[in-house]
RNA sequence: GCGCCUGUAGCUCAGUGGAUCAGAGCAUUGGUCUUCGAAACCAAGGGUCGCAGGUUCGAAUCCUGCCAGGCGCACCA
């Protein structure tokens, strides 16, 4: 909020001062940020220096020149300066931080959100875990991260449509039927060996003997086929088991979806066919030991080295990866403007590919953004899991889940960069559960619910106008030029697509504030709930506002803000 | 061997060209509850930002090389 201010300030300052001095350089993409010093101001810009250069002046000429034209026609500027190398420090009237808060009361629950995406059309792929075992660890963080990607991208003003892409044909399946029946002949006939698990050609996880006993029930009667469509049918059941299981698993983590795009339905609707017609004659394709192989333009002969690029089988049938391809066709017709994939950083030599592909056949590349995210690995103890759905050596999403819950499950998983790889300890997780930092957060907001019980056991009403002038304190000045900020954090995560910036956010605003709070043991002038009315109130209405930026960001991350803290008091 | 990601305090990680930028949380140590919730606050110790070069007025941040770790490199998805 303040930053805007400031930017216009600084443009129209720059417009004028180019003007007087006779200055030809364009406006630079200048920045304005909090200085991590807080002496220097409250906000600063590197404007002067970007136009050293094109100017060919020292940056503190260019600086003095801006300060001597200063347009603040609002008169909200304190304090003006030039510092270091070429900082221009600004500082603001303390009146113009308190009129902000009437601002941010206004916009209530719409506080954070923006329209810079300007109803942009925006299909964001997420989760699409393959239904061959239940959800696990590694890869669930793209689902808490593909959700508040879309969040993000929707508060921001685009139209966001989620999407799960479920690879529901190929040779996985055929080994999950062969497996599950595999475990049904086991079952069956217990005495009798008749074929082992083997981990190269079966998934071995317990969940296998789960499907069998399910199948067992379930279609009793409709196995009494040859074995190769034994195997179709309980490669269907299994494949529907599973994804039921993973559905059920997103609702759990509070993650849903708009549309669900079966890799299956694409095959059918010969969508995959037409394109690999329409590659065929761009002349992007060889043939090779039977086989149909991708060979985008400047790829040379290192296309042909690489068994990814193959497009059909030498046995006649589609790859996944022509499928793919076909899957972000369709997107394309069907006129998104962002075409985003969260995927595991396993599919990092996939995006490319990708990329190629759609380019050779007409589309703009650059509209698919994909953010990949780096697994998490989880310690029990001292021990590294691998995580395998082949070896059947996992921890699953819905393990971690039930033993530290959503909230900080969420919290945890969001809070690190996607880049970033992440080790989840669980013994810590389990240990720490109290002294988690969603906690801190989610105390901060209950803290704050309980000042307004407690006010409204005193009769006293949220006053819709108070005496914001009253709000001097230095900490509560910083309290408002945090809260401002929110808007700017929740537009900077959506253009980076990067969420991890909204715990960070919510810690820094969390832990202002029990600092402030605190500060009520050693001076009464800190109590919301003073002997002066006029400033009671307008701590109330801070504190309301303080509230709602707390609910806003975490109702953004998709974790609850508790009206109270439950359980696991430790104070006696 | 090739490709992508990572290397910052004891641990988990922020910080992607700016000035006191060497940061947070946890852990450790020492203080703070008759007063709006101590799941909190205040304070202290702790790092050659993997190593070596280079670009720049300026580098944790960009480039190159090396070292270490993770993940890919299937006519699987």
């Amino acid at each position: 909020m303040m930053k805007e201010k400031l930017r216009k300030i600084l443009h129209d300052t720059f417009q004028i001062t180019s003007q007087k001095e006779g200055w030809s350089a364009s406006l630079p993409a200048f920045e304005v940020e909090r200085p991590k010093v807080k002496e220097h101001g409250d906000l600063s810009s590197n404007i002067a220096m970007l136009l050293a250069r094109p100017l060919k002046l020292a940056p503190r000429v260019v600086g003095e020149a801006l300060l001597r034209h200063l347009q603040d026609p609002e008169q909200i500027l304190a304090q003006s300066g030039l510092a270091g190398a070429g900082f221009l420090n600004f500082r603001f009237k303390k009146e113009a931080w308190q009129q902000l808060l009437s601002q941010v009361y206004a916009a209530g629950d719409r506080f954070g959100t923006s329209k810079v995406g300007q109803g942009k059309k925006v299909v964001i792929e997420y989760v699409s875990a393959n239904p061959t075992g239940p959800l696990h660890i590694g890869n669930a963080r793209g689902g808490p991260m593909g959700d508040v990607i879309a969040a993000l991208l929707q508060w921001t003003g685009y139209q966001v449509v989620r999407e799960y892409y479920l690879n529901d044909v190929g040779g996985q399946i055929d080994k999950l039927g062969e497996s599950i029946l595999c475990e049904l002949r086991a079952i069956e006939n217990p005495d009798q060996i008749t074929e082992t698990p083997q981990a190269e050609r079966h998934y071995t996880g317990s969940y296998v003997r789960e499907i069998a006993l399910a199948a067992q029930q379930e279609l009793s009667g409709k196995l009494k086929v040859d074995e190769e469509e034994q195997k179709r049918i309980l490669g269907k059941f299994g494949v529907q088991f599973l994804f039921e299981e993973i559905k059920r698993d997103c609702d759990a983590m509070g993650i849903s979806f708009d549309s669900y795009v079966h890799e299956k339905t694409i095959l059918v609707s010969q969508l995959t066919d037409e394109m690999i017609k329409l590659l065929k004659e761009r002349g992007v394709t060889q043939e090779k030991e039977g086989a149909l192989w991708f060979t985008p333009e400047g790829a040379g002969e290192d296309a042909l080295a690489d068994r990814e690029s193959v497009l059909v089988r030498s046995d006649g049938r589609p790859t996944y990866f022509a499928n793919d391809i076909a899957y972000h066709v369709g997107k394309y017709r069907n006129h998104y403007d962002r075409l985003i994939n969260v995927w595991g950083s396993n599919h990092h030599g996939h995006v490319p590919r990708v990329q190629a592909a759609v380019k050779a056949l007409g589309f703009d590349p650059q509209r698919i953004e994909t953010v990949l995210y780096q697994y998490v690995r989880v310690k029990r103890g001292n021990d590294l899991l691998k995580m395998s759905k082949r070896a059947g050596n996992y921890v699953t999403a819905r393990e971690v889940l039930d033993e530290v819950g959503k909230d900080a499950f969420r919290f945890f998983l969001l809070m690190r960069a996607a880049s970033s790889h992440l080790d989840f300890d669980l013994e810590l997780a389990k240990q720490q559960s109290q002294e988690n930092p969603v906690y801190y957060v989610q105390y901060a907001h209950a803290r704050l619910c309980s000042i307004f019980r407690k006010a409204s056991e005193q009769g006293i009403k949220l006053a819709a106008q108070p005496a914001l002038e009253k709000l001097d304190l230095p900490e509560e000045l910083r309290l408002i030029a945090l809260i401002q900020e929110f808007p700017d954090e929740v537009l900077l995560a959506a253009e980076r697509l990067e969420p991890h910036r909204i715990p960070f956010y919510l810690l820094e605003l969390a832990q202002a504030f029990q600092s402030y709070y605190s500060l009520a043991k050693q001076d009464p002038k800190y109590r919301v709930l003073g002997s002066d009315v006029d400033t009671t109130q307008a701590k109330m209405y801070l504190c309301h506002i303080l509230k709602t930026t707390l609910a806003q960001g975490l109702k953004l991350i998709g974790v609850t803000a508790p009206e109270i803290m439950t359980g696991g008091l430790t104070h006696e």
